[in-house]
DNA sequence: GTCTATACCTTGATAGAC
DNA sequence: GTCTATCAAGGTATAGAC
């Protein structure tokens, strides 16, 4: 029985306090506590609660924008690689919907510095769903006037999604992602068989 | 020439701020300043900075919950309806996408009951759009499987708008709008002419 | 209704013992 | 690496003069 690194349990908890409360609601004794420990603790293991959101941030981005390239590279079919896409970007949003509020919505709260970093994370993400919608549309399987605003109508429904997500609620993760999958191929005019 | 009533420069000073730190990181210093008073005036005019919330988002709930009564009124014919609805409940975040930022994204700041009273309004606004998604359906307009699972992704559509939209940006309100309302229809299989 | 001044509290972060 | 104790800064809200 292997032992959770404090460092890990205050990032946990972290996202679980910015998560329900938002940043800056949240205060360095909440996150403590949580982890199990005095307030003094936290700044053994990270410089400041700052950095703590960049280290929740900068992974979530990083992990998603892997995670969409991995599904862009899969196929060639524009279809099934929008599908596979759309499935997969709303699937993390749900498993890890506390995760994923504090990733899309406490942007604001990083240093200026931070936030360029994590604003091009964002662009490349957008960039790919451009790309795979605009491959659609060239071979003519997809009907498109618009490329970027589509990319992201396609993006905001799986990210607004952590706005009313509840884990205990009636819908699976799996659920949802395939229901945003359907919805992404009607909403490119995808031809189908 | 009529001067604007310190209670309204407030309101829109507050707007402004929420908008873009956030409240938990809005000082009513900040507000006060913006609004070109000092920090005691607001007391006058408003009971906190939570009241101003809350009257900003109440305003808000409630304008967007009419708005789209009106438009579910305004015909009987599925598309045109659900349409319209999208193109105006679109517009409005576009329009006003300060205010909206701050009606969608601030209620875990408002208290309890101010909560549950923006969480009613909220379902009243889900409700419409499932209303004109299942009528569109059963009418046989619409392919739908899943009625509030759709409704959820328009409406989410139209909200997330708010996270990345400029309103100096290339894309006019009614550009978004059309262009969203076009989506939604395909994304609810709309039988075209 | 506006101001200046301030009470009172909580915050992020640090010091120093163990 | 953890704790207790604490600091300096800044927060909301109020008091009282004008």
């Amino acid at each position: 029985m292997t032992e959770v690194p404090a460092r890990e349990r205050l990032m946990d908890a972290a996202v679980e306090a910015f998560a329900e409360r938002g940043f800056h609601a949240t205060t360095t004794r909440d996150i403590s506590t949580r982890a199990g420990m005095s307030p003094a603790a936290l700044y053994v293991h990270h410089a400041s609660k700052e950095q703590l959101l960049y280290e929740i941030s900068s992974a979530g981005h990083l992990n998603t924008r892997h995670m969409l390239a991995d599904a862009y590279a899969s196929t060639a079919d524009p279809v099934a690689r929008l599908a596979t896409m759309q499935f997969e970007f709303t699937k993390w949003h749900a498993v890890h919907s506390k995760r994923a509020r504090v990733v899309q919505y406490e942007i604001s709260a990083l240093t200026p510095e931070h936030r360029r970093e994590v604003a091009g994370h964002r662009r490349d993400i957008e960039r790919i769903y451009q790309d795979a919608i605009r491959e659609g549309a060239d071979k003519g399987v997809f009907e498109i006037e618009d490329v970027p605003g589509t990319a992201l109508a396609l993006i905001s429904m799986a990210i607004d999604l952590v706005r009313w997500y509840q884990p205990d609620g009636p819908r699976t993760p799996d659920s949802v992602a395939q229901l945003y999958a359907d919805l992404a191929l009607r909403a490119v005019g995808a031809r189908t068989a």
